[in-house]
DNA sequence: ATTCATCCGTGCATTATTGCACAGCTAGTT
DNA sequence: AACTAGCTGTGCAATAATGCACGGATGAAT
């Protein structure tokens, strides 16, 4: 008893103009499109399309229907996202993304406090740095630093995303007479800071994670430049009052378009950037600690 | 996978109010209404219906997509109109209704050239005097004396049915002082005809089939109104030179206003309208022998 | 309090649908 | 001519959907 989804294998044939095409787009198998079609055929006693080495061509009873099935399958989209972003409970799993200094640094804390409120909500947090699995809908919520969000992600950013030059009491010890510095790993090329401050500098080492660069600052191998929340609430590490270059990254909180409407997600998403903004001070550089 | 059935078992429940009343409605067992409407939730995460002891509710979820669901159904029920009366071909079953004596003696003889026009086609006769196979598709095409159709029937009237008072040579045989007259059951008080051109007549028998009244007048039982039509073919049977009001009563060609575009049903009925064009002076009371 | 009508939910058997695997056809390429 | 890719159709087994029958809940009537 399949009326209405008769329509809907019709209108994939339609427009694929092949068995096998429509069978990839409704995700079954050939052979069940194909029943499909000629069960609808037979049902009206009409023939839908002519049936050529190629495909299937409409006929001209099937150009006739063809666009009120267009219409059904625009409708059908529209109550798919009106059910689907509608989930109005504030119960069952919400999985936030976002790298593990982010979540251990800015927000741990005050995440008992959102699980308290909200015992129903079965929070998971998924440290990765990338967001396919928010595109992926493997995450609900990520907090990323980026310049620009990409458009299908939506979201607010709560601070802009300042950086500094750092050093430490280890390093000071050293009194090298010549600077070390520490870059990234694809800093091939002295940076502008490096160039501008310490043209003498020695690179001493090459990092691709921002906590081992501090360790590494905080060891005393060299200074660096780091985003100053990062470094400023960490003790032992100090700013050089040296201009830098503003990074143009923003703290963001995001999520996917179609989730906005997803109650638990929305509570979520406010209480994240509620807690962001209260750190919008140290995110931005205004807590740093002065050699 | 029943992807937009769901929708439509849905606005069944949300209509109805009930999953047996939609069950009803869907022509499916309620269990089967239930557990579609359970997953239907399921599947999206979402409430659609409150339950209560008197049937389902619609939630707020449901309220918002129900406008669509209705909008769906709406051009689901124009591509089965545009389907199921879009049969062009020329073959099938197909079925005539009418009263036995509009089949034998107004469109017999013309039936069989139908049947060799159109070999493919297999014919059924019903002979009945109402309409209600018409209505319930049990029958294609009806052949019917009436004032005026009713509105799920469209059709053609193609001749005026007219009616006039008839005798015989066996009645005037009789030389009676008295004229008999014979009335339908139904008459319990003399009709017009009867009270303005034989006052003084008797009622000498009741009938309640006009093959029956017009067998009566033949064996000179006494005089009656018959149709025109069903004397005028008959010898021995001649018209009376009096006024009688008019019948108002159209002979007419109906299909069911769903079958106008099967291609079967469009030619038989050309067919039948032409053949009873060409008989329209016999029906329209033209062709009578007076005596 | 009891009875009745109506409604819904569910275990189990039955039926329908679907996927898998295979074969055949056609058009294009070599 | 042979081969390949893409397509469709179908027998059979597996899976999903449905109907039947039953039991429980609720509200109305008595």
């Amino acid at each position: 008893m399949n009326d209405w989804d008769d329509l809907r294998y019709f209108l994939a044939v339609a427009r694929k103009g092949t068995i096998s095409g429509a069978a990839v787009e409704l995700g079954v198998n050939h052979s069940t499109v194909s029943r499909r079609i000629n069960a609808y055929e037979k049902k009206h006693d009409v023939r839908l399309f002519e049936r050529l080495a190629q495909g299937y061509e409409m006929t001209q009873a099937a150009e006739n229907i063809y666009r009120y099935a267009l219409e059904v399958e625009e409708r059908t989209h529209i109550v798919e996202r009106e059910l689907f972003g509608r989930d109005t409970r504030l119960q069952g799993r919400l999985c936030i993304t976002a790298y593990h200094s982010t979540v251990n640094d800015l927000v741990m804390s005050e995440l008992s406090r959102f699980c308290e409120r909200y015992p129903e909500i079965d929070l998971e947090l998924s440290v990765t740095g990338d967001l396919r699995n928010l595109s992926a809908r493997e995450a609900d919520i990520a907090i990323r630093g980026t310049p620009q969000p990409p458009d299908h992600l939506v979201g607010k950013k709560v601070a802009d995303i300042e950086g500094a030059i750092y050093t430490s009491d280890n390093y000071q010890k050293r009194q090298l007479r010549r600077p070390e510095v520490i870059l990234w790993r694809d800093e091939m090329v002295l940076p502008t800071w490096v160039v501008e401050h310490f043209p003498d500098a020695r690179v001493v080492l090459r990092v691709d994670d921002v906590s081992t660069m501090r360790a590494a600052v905080l060891g005393g191998m060299g200074i660096a430049r780091l985003p100053c929340w990062r470094a400023d609430i960490h003790p032992g590490l100090f700013r050089l009052r040296l201009d830098v270059a503003s990074m143009d990254w923003g703290l963001w909180v995001l999520i996917h378009a179609d989730l906005r409407s997803t109650a638990r997600v929305r509570v979520c998403r406010d209480f994240l950037i509620e807690t962001l903004e209260k750190k919008r001070d140290l995110i931005e550089g205004r807590c740093s600690t002065y050699l």
